[in-house]
RNA sequence: GUGUUCGUAGCUCAGCUGGAUAGAGCAACGGCCUUCUAAGCCGUGGGUCGGGGGUUCGAAUCCCUUCGAGCACACCA
C-alpha cells in the first residue's frame, strides 16, 4: 500500500522519482498523525513552493484516488502531508503479505555468494567471552543472508599457524608432557604458553628457539608437525563443545595451516607483478602511498606471517567460491590490518577488492581491564552458557515445576539469554562483561521474548488453532473480519508485524544483527499490550478467529526472527 | 605523535543516509493475578543529546574544532 501511494506522488511530483518519495516517506511518531507522512520541505526549493502549498496541492491531486489507494483522508499540517489509511484495508495488505509462505521475503541474494570468516578460534587457547562475539555475530549474519536467498559459505578460518605454535613446541618441552596435556587438554597448554611468555621475557634465546620450531614447521618438519596436529586436536574437541551448546556448525574449517602453503605462490604472482620490496632483511608491499605502514609478506626468517596467510586465504577463496562479497568477522583492533590486506588486494589488480568487507566488534572487558589469561582476567565462553542454563533451570523450577523436558527448555532460554545479551547491542560497542546483564531474564532480553512466543503458543494449543489453509483463505470460507485487527493494540501489532522485511535487509545491509534483535523485542512488547488488552479464547467468534490469526502469525514472526539470531523458542516455558 | 572507534536519563543502550513534543530496558517508587503463562502489563519521577562554532526553513543526526575514553600503528594473531 505505501508504494503504491508513493506511486501515486510520484506521478503527481515528476520531478521526483518513486525511490526518492519512497526515501521521503515516514512513520510519523503519533498516531493522530496519521499512519505515513509526507514530509515536504525537500521539495519546496526545486518546486519553487512553500512546503504547505506543496503538501496542499498533493492532498488534492491524491484525493480522486484516495479509494484505490486505500486512504481515508489526508491533512496538512505544515510542511507535511498525512496520509490516514483505511485500516482494515491496510491490516488485511500486511496480513496477506505476511502469511505467503517465507513471510513473502524479496529474495535478494538469489544466485549470489557470500563468504563469511568468523568465531576462527585460536588453536591452543581457551574459547572465552571474546570470541563468543564474532561466533554469535557471524552465525547471525549468515542466517540473515540465508534467509534473503544468499549461498553462505561459512568458514572457521582457526589459528591454527603461527609462531605461537613455535613457543608452544618449547614449552612442551621443556615444563610438561605427553600425560599431562592428555590429562588436562587445553588448560596445560594455557599454563605452558603463559610460563613460557614470562620466561621469555627473562631469557631471549627461548624466542629464537620458538621461531626456529615455527620454521621447521613450515619446512614440514614430522615431529614438529606431529605436535602441532596433536595440540589441534585437543583444542578442537573443546571448540566444538561451545559449537554444540549455541547450535553452530561451519562449511569450512580452513585455518591459516592450509592457507599457509599458498603463500609461494603469492610470493611468486606478488614478484611478477613487481609489488614485493625488500625492507629490513623481510619482503613487504609499500603501501605508504595509501598512508599505511607496509604490508608484511615474508618474515626475514622467511616464515610467512598472517598478512600473508590471509591473502593467500582469500584469493583461494574467490576462486573456489566466486563470492560476491567476503566479510570478516574480527574485533575492531583488527581495522587497519583489513585495510591494509583489501588495499594490497587492489594493488595486486584485483577489482573485486571492494567487495570485501571488514565487520568489526567492540572489544570486550571484564571489569574495565582488558581480558588477560596470563592475570586470570579471564572469562570462558563455557562457563557462560553453562551458568546461564543453570539460572534458566532454576527460574523454571520456581515458575513452572510442571513443565515437561525442563533440562531441554532451560538449555534453550539460557543460551538464548546469553545470544540475545550478545546481539541486543551494535557490534560496534565495546562491552564490559557483567554477568548480572547476561544473567538478566526480565525486560529487553532472550528470554523475554521467548516467553512471549511460549505465551503465543500456549494461546494457539487451548484453543486448538490449526490455521488457515491457502485455499480457506482464498475461498472466503474462513473469512477473517480484519475491522477487529484494525484498532488499538492489534493495530499496533499488525504493524510492527508489517516491519520484519525491511528489519532483515536492513540488518543484512548493515551487517547488524542488533537491529533484528531490536525489532523481535519491538514485537513481543507490541504482542504483550495486545495480549493484556484484548481477550482471545473468550471472545466472541469473530473477534476470536481474527484474533487468533493474528496470535498465529505473531508466533510464526517471533520463531522465525528469533531463529535469525540463532535463538531456539520453547514451546512452553 | 598519527590514525581509528565511541561519548544521548543514575546504569546499559535505541534514534544518527537532517524533519513534527529525544525513546527503551535496568535501577527507584506506585498500581494490576477468581479470565488466555506476572520471565508479563499499566503508571510516576529522571535528559544543557561531552563542550564550542558552522551549514540549514529545521541539527542528537551533516561539517569544523575541542575535551574525555577505548583500540591500532611491520617480523604475535
Amino acid at each position: 500500500m505505501k508504494n503504491k501511494i508513493c506511486n501515486c506522488i510520484s506521478e503527481v511530483l515528476q520531478e521526483f522519482s518513486n525511490e526518492e518519495i519512497v526515501t521521503f516517506m515516514e512513520i510519523p511518531p503519533e498516531e493522530s498523525m496519521g499512519d505515513f507522512a509526507l514530509p515536504c520541505f525537500g521539495f519546496a526549493k526545486v518546486l519553487h513552493k512553500s512546503p504547505k502549498v506543496i503538501a496542499e496541492e498533493l492532498k488534492e491531486a491524491i484525493l480522486p484516488h484516495a479509494e484505490e489507494l486505500g486512504i481515508e483522508r489526508c491533512e496538512v499540517v505544515g510542511g507535511y502531508c498525512n496520509f490516514f489509511l483505511n485500516h482494515a484495508k491496510y491490516v488485511e495488505s500486511c496480513l496477506d503479505k505476511i502469511q505467503q509462505p517465507g513471510f513473502g521475503m524479496e529474495q535478494i541474494g538469489k544466485g549470489k555468494t557470500i563468504c563469511m570468516d568468523y568465531s576462527s578460534p585460536n588453536i591452543a587457547k581457551n574459547f572465552h567471552v571474546g570470541h563468543l562475539r564474532t561466533t554469535v555475530i557471524g552465525n547471525s549474519l549468515y542466517k540473515i543472508y540465508e534467509k534473503l536467498g544468499y549461498k553462505v559459505v561459512r568458514i572457521n578460518y582457526l589459528g591454527d599457524w603461527g609462531t605461537q605454535f613455535g613457543k608452544l613446541i618449547v614449552a612442551y618441552k621443556k615444563w610438561s608432557s605427553k600425560e599431562l596435556v592428555e590429562e588436562k587438554g587445553i588448560e596445560e597448554l594455557m599454563q605452558i604458553y603463559v610460563k613460557f611468555d614470562a620466561e621469555a621475557e627473562k631469557d631471549a634465546s627461548l624466542m629464537e628457539e620458538a621461531r626456529a620450531w615455527f620454521v621447521k614447521m613450515e619446512q614440514g618438519d614430522l615431529e614438529a608437525i606431529q605436535i602441532w596436529k596433536w595440540f589441534k586436536e585437543i583444542s578442537m574437541v573443546e571448540f566444538e563443545r561451545v559449537y554444540e551448546l549455541l547450535g553452530i556448525s561451519f562449511d569450512s574449517y580452513s585455518g591459516e595451516s592450509f592457507y599457509r602453503e599458498k603463500v609461494p605462490a603469492l610470493v611468486e604472482e606478488l614478484k611478477e607483478k613487481q609489488l614485493l620490496v625488500e625492507s629490513q632483511g623481510a619482503k613487504v608491499i609499500d603501501l605508504e602511498k595509501y598512508d599505511m605502514p607496509p604490508c608484511l609478506i615474508t618474515k626475514s626468517d622467511g616464515g610467512s606471517i598472517y598478512h600473508s596467510r590471509d591473502i593467500a586465504a582469500v584469493l583461494h577463496r574467490k576462486q573456489t567460491y566466486h563470492f560476491e562479497k567476503c566479510l570478516y568477522v574480527t574485533g575492531l583492533e583488527q581495522s587497519l590490518h583489513f585495510k591494509q590486506i583489501f588495499k594490497a588486494i587492489e594493488v595486486m589488480g584485483y577489482d573485486w577488492a571492494e567487495n570485501l568487507v571488514h565487520v568489526p566488534y567492540g572489544l570486550v572487558s571484564l571489569e574495565g581491564a582488558k581480558l588477560s589469561t596470563r592475570k586470570g582476567n579471564i572469562i570462558y565462553a563455557e562457563d557462560i552458557l553453562k551458568e546461564a542454563i543453570g539460572r534458566a533451570l532454576e527460574a523454571i523450577q520456581e515458575k513452572n515445576a510442571k513443565l515437561p523436558d525442563k533440562e531441554a527448555v532451560a538449555k534453550m532460554v539460557g543460551v538464548g539469554a546469553v545470544l540475545f545479551h550478545d546481539l541486543f547491542n551494535q557490534r560496534i560497542k565495546n562491552v564490559d562483561f557483567s554477568w548480572e546483564d547476561v544473567l538478566s531474564f526480565e525486560g529487553n532480553t532472550g528470554p523475554y521474548v521467548q516467553y512471549t512466543y511460549a505465551r503465543a503458543k500456549s494461546i494457539l494449543r487451548k484453543g486448538n488453532y490449526k490455521g488457515i489453509t491457502t485455499e480457506e483463505q482464498s475461498t472466503g470460507k474462513q473469512k477473517i473480519d480484519y475491522q477487529v485487527l484494525a484498532v488499538g493494540t492489534s493495530y499496533e501489532l499488525v504493524k510492527s508485524l508489517s516491519g520484519y522485511e525491511d528489519a532483515v535487509k536492513k540488518a543484512a545491509e548493515r551487517y547488524e544483527p542488533s537491529i533484528m534483535a531490536r525489532y523481535i523485542i519491538s514485537v513481543a512488547a507490541a504482542f504483550n499490550k495486545f495480549y493484556h488488552e484484548c481477550p482471545i479464547l473468550h471472545a466472541q467468534e469473530k473477534d476470536k478467529q481474527a484474533r487468533l490469526y493474528l496470535v498465529d502469525l505473531t508466533q510464526r514472526i517471533l520463531q522465525e526472527a528469533c531463529s535469525l539470531l540463532g535463538m531456539e523458542c520453547p514451546e512452553e516455558m
